[in-house]
DNA sequence: CGCCAGGCCTGCACGC
DNA sequence: TGCGTGCAGGCCTGGC
C-alpha cells in the first residue's frame, strides 16, 4: 500500500471522521510493531483533541495538541474508521477510540508499521528530521536532485527510494516515475544531467498526482467497510508487467533486480 | 515447500 | 579517526 499516494488517500479519507474528535482511549492489542508501541499510549492520548491529521512523506501525523501521534503503515498497514464496538479481526493491532463512538483501527499483518508518540513538534523526531522536501514543495526540483547526486554511482532507482533525497516514493512509483521520465532504472545517478532531473521531477509529480486521484474514488472504503482497505487498482505503465507490452511502444517490459528490489522498465522507452 | 511482496533501520566494509 | 557511500540483513505474515 503505502507509498505517498496511499498515505495521502488515507489521510483524506480519515480526516473528516477524526479531525476535531476527542480521544476516549487507545486499545493496544499487539504492541509488537517495528518498534514497540509506547507502553502507556492510552494515558498519553486519552482526553486529547485531534486538532488535525497531517502527512509528512509516508508518515501520518495526528496533532493532539502538545504532542503528536506518528503512524507509519510499513508494507502492509492500513487504517479504517469502524464502530468502536466492532469486534477486531486478526492483525487489528490498535484502536484509537473517539468520542464519536467510532475508532481509528490499525491493521497490519506484517507489522512493519510504527506507532510513535512525539512531544512538541513532530519534526523533532529523528525519523522525520532528514526527510527531503515534499515532492510538491518548490524546493524539490531538478536542481535539488542534480546537486545531491553528484559523484554518486548508485542506480537512480535506488536513490529515488532514499527518503533523504526524494520523499514519499517507494518501489512502485519509482518504477513508474522513471518510465515517465524515459530514464533507465540502472543509470548511475551521478551521470544524469540537470535537464533530465527536471524531467524526472515532473514525472514524479505527475505519477503521484494521478495515483492520488485514482485513490480518491475509493475514499468511502476507509469507513465502516469490512473488506479490504480499498487501495485502488491502478493501471501501471511498467510495475508488475514483466513480459507484457509497453503501453507506448509495445516492446516487452523487462524486470531486473536492482538493490534487492524488482525494477521494471521498457528497454525502448527508457535509456 | 520456496519464493515473493508496496519499507526502512541498522550494521558492516570501503575509500577518501 | 572521521565522514559519505553502497550493500546486505533483518524484521513479519500471507499468497502463489
Amino acid at each position: 500500500m503505502p507509498e505517498l499516494p496511499e498515505v495521502e488517500t488515507t489521510r483524506l479519507g480519515l480526516s473528516p471522521h477524526v479531525q476535531g474528535q476527542t480521544i476516549r482511549t487507545a486499545v493496544v492489542r499487539n504492541p509488537r510493531l517495528r518498534w514497540p508501541v509506547p507502553k502507556h499510549l492510552a494515558q498519553l492520548v486519552a482526553g486529547r483533541r485531534i486538532e488535525r491529521l497531517e502527512r509528512r512523506s509516508k508518515y501520518l501525523l495526528l496533532d493532539c495538541g502538545g504532542g503528536w501521534l506518528i503512524l507509519h503503515l510499513g508494507m502492509s498497514g492500513s487504517l479504517r474508521v469502524v464502530p468502536a464496538d466492532q469486534p477486531p479481526g486478526a492483525h487489528d493491532h490498535l484502536d484509537i477510540v473517539l468520542e464519536s463512538g467510532q475508532a481509528l483501527r490499525l491493521h497490519d499483518p506484517r507489522r512493519f508499521g510504527a506507532v510513535l508518540w512525539q512531544r512538541g513538534e513532530p519534526t523533532r523526531n529523528k525519523l522525520l528530521r532528514d526527510i527531503a522536501p515534499e515532492p510538491f514543495d518548490p524546493r524539490f526540483d531538478g536542481h535539488w536532485l542534480f546537486q545531491h547526486t553528484r559523484g554518486r554511482r548508485a542506480a537512480i532507482k535506488n536513490l529515488l527510494m532514499d527518503q533523504r533525497l526524494v520523499c514519499g516514493v517507494g518501489n512502485i512509483y519509482a518504477n513508474e516515475s522513471l518510465f515517465r521520465a524515459g530514464i533507465h532504472p540502472a543509470t548511475a545517478a551521478g551521470r544524469i544531467g540537470e535537464q533530465r532531473y527536471a524531467r524526472l521531477v515532473d514525472a514524479i509529480r505527475t505519477t503521484l498526482t494521478e495515483a492520488i486521484r485514482a485513490g480518491g474514488s475509493t475514499l468511502r472504503d476507509f469507513v465502516n467497510a469490512d473488506g479490504k482497505p480499498g487501495y485502488f487498482q491502478q493501471q501501471y505503465f511498467v510495475y508488475g508487467r514483466a513480459g507484457e507490452p509497453c503501453r507506448l511502444c509495445a516492446s516487452a517490459v523487462r524486470m531486473v533486480r536492482i538493490g534487492q528490489r524488482s525494477a521494471f522498465y521498457c528497454p525502448r522507452c527508457q535509456r
